[in-house]
DNA sequence: TCAAAAACAATCATATTCAATCATATTGCA
DNA sequence: TGCAATATGATTGAATATGATTGTTTTTGA
């Protein structure tokens, strides 16, 4: 067997599994283990596997917390301030015995900290939102059937015959990339796929948005404002975006982001 | 087995449950206690969980408790040895690149330890199942939709065409309240209807079922003895309950409960 | 408070893995 | 083909990891 096909029978191996053994690979390769070993110090020193005692580990899990993890929770930290108090509105409009449907997305995600005490029916398709009510509040929590995408974290099925069907609530939450005159944008297909299952299973559309968003233009629009019942959205908003929605029709609240935000903003910026 | 699996199960254990004992990790690995000592020290020296006598626990993370956070409050103490031994055994039935269903349920949940380092497509009607292998290995997963029961911790959906109709496997795992000549029983109406809505959806039936159980009798049949392909037991079996099945046609399979176990066992009774 | 049980640390023997070396096989090239 | 360069395989002693044993500390429960 020639060196080339050795290096990448051993790369896959190690992206397949969390570590190999120079004894699997050994009988998977049917050469030495001095061969092996030779094979993996030259990865190692490519920085395309690591060497470990006994075997060798894939590069990509610096720890393996987060398969869905860092796309995600990066996200989070940003506009993190705005996000919850946005969120916080949003909760304000559910009352306890409604059911509502939870768009996946980090905007959304924020809400569940201000549904602890609440008594919802909540249908959602991000995983880390059920995952979240479900061990911290005693609303009743509902998913939609499929596949996990671990980076996006929702579920979605490629199926047009899921449970979402039978779910219908009067408001639905969702976030969003962008919004403009032509709509709501979105930049990730999958998203779209699994949004466009769920906006005609509520009533009212409820939009969270920080006012950044209203700067920024996705290829993909998911629907047009009159759609749209409700946008929320932060102080930072312009006198402009505001008359485009109002013209629109669309309802529009503005979270006021709290003192102690404020506050912590201007000493970080100080 | 080696170092880094080891650790990885140490960890992903501790995210789990608040607090893992040595002696469930000695299970767990199959290694000697000395060796889990050791590496739970050394996890310790690296910040990646913190030791407490007895153990070891997980790190909190600053806030975000929940995300991932303490999904399953297991019934785990009862044979947790038997359950373990048996869900290992179950695991050695998977090849990678499989597509199998596992059923929720207190054994069937200790697979997930043993599936870490596998490539499968997995559907689960478990939340916590779900949840622990999304963020604890790299298996594809699947779930059914509808409402997620907090007391059994399965998600059920009332209605005839959800997604679970549109996945099949070679093998579905599954426990079960008891089993006898007339086949295997429930207690709970709603895992019944839980396991009917899976149980066509494959070719084979693996019943995880540790050995108390050929004792207990309950009200409900959930399907006869002829549509079991195989069963995993402990090694409490008795020589006539071995053939009951053998004249069903059923494979057994008898997972050896460690040594020490079984050293415990007979001290606590002489 | 004491005694039993459990958990722990330290130690040593064994098993595994590693690195270095050399012998052999394969390849490239004149 | 013949030669050199390189790759591979085998062997050995060193380094490291593991498991068992022993004695000590801590906890538990009467």
């Amino acid at each position: 067997m020639h060196e080339k096909e050795r290096h990448r029978i051993i790369l896959t191996s190690v992206q397949d599994k969390p570590v190999v053994t120079v004894q699997e690979l050994v009988d998977l390769t049917e050469s030495s283990e001095a061969t092996i070993r030779r094979d993996i110090a030259a990865l190692h020193l490519q920085k395309r596997l690591r060497r470990v005692r006994g075997g060798a580990e894939g590069i990509t899990p610096p720890q393996f917390v987060g398969l869905a993890g860092r796309p995600f929770r990066v996200n989070e930290t940003i506009n993190a301030a705005q996000k919850r108090a946005i969120a916080k509105e949003a909760v304000k409009l559910c009352h306890d015995g409604e059911a509502i449907i939870i768009n996946g997305g980090t905007t959304t995600m924020q809400m569940v900290h201000f549904l602890g005490s609440h008594r919802l029916q909540v249908f959602t398709n991000s995983f880390p939102i059920a995952n979240h009510l479900l061990y911290h509040s005693k609303n009743t929590v509902m998913v939609s059937g499929g596949m996990i995408y671990r980076e996006q974290n929702i579920i979605l099925s490629p199926f047009e015959n899921d449970v979402t069907r039978n779910f219908y609530a009067q408001k639905m939450f969702i976030g969003a990339q962008g919004i403009g005159p032509l709509g709501m944008m979105e930049a990730d297909p999958l998203l779209i796929q699994a949004e466009q299952k769920l906006i005609n299973q509520a009533d009212e559309l409820v939009v969270l948005i920080d006012s950044s968003k209203f700067r920024q233009r996705s290829s993909l629009i998911l629907c047009g404002l009159d759609r749209i019942s409700t946008v929320i959205t932060d102080d930072g908003i312009k006198e402009n975006e505001r008359n485009m929605l109002e013209n629109a029709g669309v309802k529009l609240i503005v979270a006021e982001v709290g003192a102690k935000a404020l506050h912590m903003e201007s000493t970080s910026a100080a």
